[in-house]
DNA sequence: CTGAAAGCGCTAACAT
DNA sequence: ATGTTAGCGCTTTCAG
C-alpha cells in the first residue's frame, strides 16, 4: 500500500505501468495524433485503475491553460422543480462535451461573483439575465474564454425574448381568444423580479398590440391577500381578465378575488406544483425547462466554440396548461 | 498596455512595484510572522489594483495543495426560497473564513458528483443527505479534507435529527395540543424524497408515542387531488387530523378533500409562499432556514478544523405558522 | 526585511 | 513508439 498521506499521481502510473509519465498522459487524455499500441493503453489504463487515479484538476488546468468548469449562474428568486430540471439537462449536454457544470446560486448584489471566477476560473460562465458592465469586465480580466449573455444588453437574455416576454405574450393571447378585451399584468412588488416582471409585462403588452387592443394596466402587488384585493378592487370594471407575472402571484391573486368577493380570470405561469390544486385549479403558461436546459448548453458550446451563439428559443418550449382559473 | 493575450501574474505586479514574487506573494496572503513595511506594502496593493492583478487559484491551489471551495451538493427536490436562503447565509459564513462557496444541484444519481470533486478539488463538500458509501469512497480517493455528514448513516443527516424527524415531531404535537389522538402522515410517492418522508414520518411517530397515543397511519399519495381523496376516504372515521410531509403535499390533501366532501385538520411544512393563499390558508412549519444555514457552515469549519461537527441544530431553528387549516 | 529558487502535478514539444 | 524535459503561476523555504 503506497503512503497513505500522498495523492496518486501520473508518475506513480507510469511506474506502476512501467512507462513514462508523457506515455501515462496521452493515453489518459487520448491525445489526438499519437499512435499507441492497444497494449500499452491497456497497461495504462489498468494500471490507473487499479491505483484509483484521479488526475488533478489544478495541476491539469494549470498547465492546459483550461478548466473544464462551466459556471451557471442561477438567479436567486425562488427555484422550482423547473430549474432543477433545466440544470440537469444542461450538466448532460455539457458533460457530453466534457465539461463539469457546476451552478451557483447568487443572492446578494454583492461582488461575491467576482470571487468565484477568480476562485474556478471555469472554461465559460453563463446565466439567466445579463451580466452587469462591472461583472462583465470582471470575467475580461480573468479571460473567462466564453460568457453567455455576452452583452449586458436586456434583449440578449438566455432564451432571448421567449423566456421572457414571450411568457406574456402567450398568457395574453389565451385570454384575448377567450374574448378579453381588456387585461391586467400583475407583478409583484420583490424588486430582484422587476426586470423579468416588466420584460413579462412587455410581452402581454405586445400581444395586446397585435390585437389592436389597449395596453393591460400593470398593477405591482405585494404577496398578500390583502394586497392582492386592493389591486383588483382598483380595476374596477375596466379589467376583465388577469395575467399573473408567475404562479405564486396568481394564488396571490385568486385569493385576493375571494377576499374581494370578485371573480375574475386568472393566467399564471411556471406551472409549480401547487398550482393545479388552487381554488379554482390555476390554468398557466408551463415550459419544457429540460428543453431550455439542453437549448442553452448548446448556445454555450456554441459560444465556446467561437460560433453564433444563436439564443433563440424554439416557441414550442412554452405552452398553456388549460385547468380552470381562465 | 500590456500583452491583451496574457493573464496578469504576480510577476507582472512584482515588476511594476519594483519587488520580488516573494514580496507580493506575502502581501497579498498577508502571511503571519513576516514583517513589510508599511510603504512597501502599499505599494505592492497600488501595484496589484493599477494592473488589476486577480490571483490564479488552480495555480494557487496546486502550490498549497488546498483550494478554497467549499461545494455544497444540493438534493434535487424541489427548491424553494427556502434554501436560498439557506446556501446565501451558509456562503456568507464560509466567506468570512476565506471559503467560497460553489452550489451545485445534484440531479441524476448517475456518478456525476465523481467527477465534481475531480474537477473542483475543493477543501470540503457538504449536503443535506448522508452521502453513499461509495461517494464517500470517491472523496477519499481524491483526498478531500471535509465531508460533511461524514458518514452514510442516516442519522448523520444535515441538521441531524431536527431537520428531518423534528419537522414531524412538532407537526404531530401541534395536532395532538389541539386535542387530536389519531394522526396521519402523508408523504408523496416521489422516490427521491421517500427517505426524507419516512423520517419526518418518524418524528411524528415518537410525539405520539411521547403523547401515549397509536402511530400516525402513513398514507402515500401521488401528487393529484384524486390520489389525495382516495387517501383521506380509506381512513373512514379512524383519523381526526393529517400532517403532510411538505406544503405541497398539505395543498394536494386539501384538494382532495374538498373533493372527497371531507374537511379534516391539516398541518404542512416549508411555508411555501402559496401556502398562505391556500384555502384555508394552510397552518404550517416553517424553518428559519438563514439560521440553519449558518449552523451548517459552522459546522462545517469545524469538520475542517478536525474538531466535532456538533450537527444538532437548536430546537429554535423551526416552528409552526398557524393559519386556518388546523 | 527582501530576493532567489525549488517545486506542486500535469501536458506537450522535443529527443531518442 | 516511448522517454525526457520545460514550464503553467504560485507559495515558501533559505540566503543575503
Amino acid at each position: 500500500m503506497a503512503d497513505k498521506k500522498r495523492r496518486i499521481t501520473s508518475v506513480d502510473v507510469a511506474r506502476e505501468a512501467g512507462l513514462s509519465r508523457g506515455t501515462v498522459s496521452f493515453v489518459l487524455n487520448n491525445t489526438p495524433g499519437q499512435s499507441i499500441p492497444e497494449a500499452t493503453r491497456q497497461r495504462v489504463l489498468q494500471a490507473a485503475a487499479r491505483l484509483g487515479y484521479t488526475p488533478y484538476a489544478p495541476a491539469r488546468t494549470l498547465r492546459s491553460g483550461r478548466s473544464d468548469v462551466a459556471l451557471f449562474v442561477l438567479p436567486d428568486w425562488p427555484q422550482g422543480p423547473t430549474m432543477a430540471a433545466l440544470v440537469d439537462r444542461a450538466a448532460q449536454v455539457l458533460g457530453e462535451a466534457g465539461l463539469t457544470l457546476i451552478t451557483h446560486v447568487h443572492a446578494g448584489h454583492d461582488d461575491g461573483l467576482m470571487k468565484l471566477w477568480s476562485a474556478l476560473s471555469p472554461a465559460a460562465v453563463f446565466g439567466m439575465r445579463p451580466f452587469t458592465g462591472e461583472e462583465l469586465e470582471g470575467m475580461r480580466r480573468v479571460r473567462i474564454p466564453a460568457v453567455l449573455p455576452p452583452s449586458e444588453q436586456p434583449g440578449y437574455d438566455i432564451g432571448g425574448s421567449l423566456w421572457i416576454s414571450g411568457v406574456g405574450r402567450l398568457q395574453a393571447r389565451y385570454l384575448i381568444g377567450k374574448g378579453h378585451e381588456r387585461l391586467a399584468y400583475v407583478v409583484p412588488d420583490d424588486p430582484r423580479l422587476s426586470a423579468l416582471g416588466r420584460g413579462r409585462a412587455e410581452g402581454a403588452a405586445q400581444a395586446c398590440a397585435e390585437a389592436g387592443l389597449p395596453e393591460p394596466v400593470v398593477s405591482t402587488i405585494a404577496m398578500d391577500a390583502g394586497s392582492a384585493a386592493e389591486a383588483v378592487v382598483g380595476w374596477e370594471a375596466t379589467v376583465t381578465a388577469a395575467c399573473a407575472y408567475n404562479d405564486e402571484v396568481a394564488l396571490a391573486l385568486l385569493a385576493g378575488m375571494r377576499a374581494a368577493g370578485s371573480s375574475l380570470p386568472v393566467i399564471g405561469a411556471d406551472d409549480i406544483p401547487a398550482a393545479r390544486f388552487a381554488v379554482p385549479p390555476l390554468t398557466t403558461v408551463a415550459q419544457d425547462s429540460g428543453e431550455i436546459g439542453e437549448h442553452i448548453a448548446r448556445a454555450l458550446l456554441r459560444v465556446l466554440n467561437d460560433e453564433d451563439p444563436a439564443l433563440e428559443l424554439p416557441a414550442s418550449v412554452i405552452h398553456v396548461v388549460e385547468r380552470e382559473s381562465a
